[in-house]
DNA sequence: CTCAAATGTAAGGTAATTGTAAGGCTGGGA
DNA sequence: TCCCAGCCTTACAATTACCTTACATTTGAG
């Protein structure tokens, strides 16, 4: 059982005490971590987060401009990746209020560092169940990590706007996504007046992972409905 | 944010004492959770697993005849579900032995009982994203996400308004809807002057969902009134 | 700055979906 | 028995949502 790729997911550590951060980032590195973020307050974990896109945050509850929990909801409202909250000991009430607001686990201080590596290794275990780097589709496969797409031997690189089109829709594989929902998906805050421009994409889209790309069978469109990605295998 | 569905889910508790047990068990069903089997040993637990299929185990580590331990791997030989485990107070090494053998989190006794579900409910909710809701009628079932109708292994796609149609009637499933409401729902604004279109979707719905259209036993018009959408209920 | 690649826009085309209409049932009441 | 209302059924016409293509504009690497 190779657990290798969890060592990959990106970490967010965000505690207003430097000194602690900087322990607990020598903890992760020492058993192999490789890519870990830290922000000191909201604003800057925020800020970090946007470009950042963690895999799997770590917070402490007070925070010099607001609460680890205000942060939390701010970072599910960008991406649905776990949460582990880091607090001083006997506060059962903060306890209660993380886990009652979705978090994933909550580490007590002072805590052991094996319980902090075992704890954070169990969620993204049973977060990312398995590396899925290839998607494999009727006549091609995606490579999202690579953000390529391997149709007969030959590699074609998808561009920004056709990767996260079709990372949504397999995000949402074999059901229908909304035109809405994909314009939000590549344009985010302001996603009017964009369908047209949408269309365009998903013909590009099409010329890449379709045999003949004016009669999809991976990327079907549902009319009125929106469009479906269909994947192979169970 | 609909949690329910967790609620259902298959959850096997073992540990040897009676009372814990009892506890247990209590706390759960009060919360919600309705299906729950318990053992008192390695060997009972082995055997009710395979019956029972669990979704999540919660294990004592000390059992009279093995431990804890030894009755995860075993588990694990049968389905891939989240381990938690109770122990006493202080073991860090058990903590430690559970952790590195794969368990999915760990609750030291005595704990309070919100904390128990709490670290129940964020480990089924990482583990089991919210499934699709399969509607089943008497000869086929409706994925409303995939906009398909499923009937004999062959799948039949919903065009918009089939889509819109169906769905208020399931809204209202073993109500009668009129013919007024359905219009509404398909034509939103201005539903007038359409009946006789509606009449016409009605009857390609049927073709659909139907074994025989024109003996309808799932879309069922009630005369004078509307019409009604009868589902397999359970 | 320059150029190529990526992205957005526009316009004519097309086919599936939807609307329409006309004739056909069926069951209840007179 | 006949008639009528309410719904069914079907074929076909109209619409609209999407396709396709060429071209304009923006972006970003060097």
């Amino acid at each position: 059982m190779s657990l290798e790729y969890l060592k990959k997911k990106r970490i967010l550590l965000v505690d207003d005490e430097p000194e602690l951060l900087k322990m607990v980032r020598s903890i992760l590195e020492e058993e192999g971590y490789r890519q870990i973020e830290t922000a000191q307050c909201v604003k800057e974990a925020a800020e970090k987060a946007e470009s950042f896109s963690p895999e799997l945050a770590v917070l402490d509850v007070m925070l010099p401009d607001g609460d680890g929990f205000e942060l939390m909801e701010k970072l599910r409202k960008m991406g649905d990746y776990p949460v582990l909250f880091l607090t001083a000991r006997g506060e059962d009430e903060d306890k209660f209020t993380g886990f009652g607001l979705g978090a994933d686990d909550y580490i007590v201080k002072p805590f052991l560092p094996q319980e902090l590596l075992f704890r954070i290794a169990a969620i993204l275990r049973r977060t990312y169940k398995e590396e899925e780097p290839q998607v494999r589709l009727k006549c091609c496969t995606i490579d999202f990590s690579r953000a390529e797409v391997e149709r007969g031997g030959e590699r074609i690189p998808l561009t920004a706007k056709e990767y996260e089109l079709l990372n949504a829709l397999y995000r949402n594989a074999g059901r229908i996504v909304t035109i809405d929902a994909l314009c939000e998906a590549a344009w985010g805050d302001n996603p009017y007046g964009y369908e047209n421009s949408l269309m365009a994409h998903i013909r590009r889209i099409r010329e890449k992972i379709e045999e003949n790309p004016s009669r999809p069978v991976s990327l079907v469109t549902v009319k009125g409905l929106g469009y479906k990605l269909n994947v192979e295998g169970k």
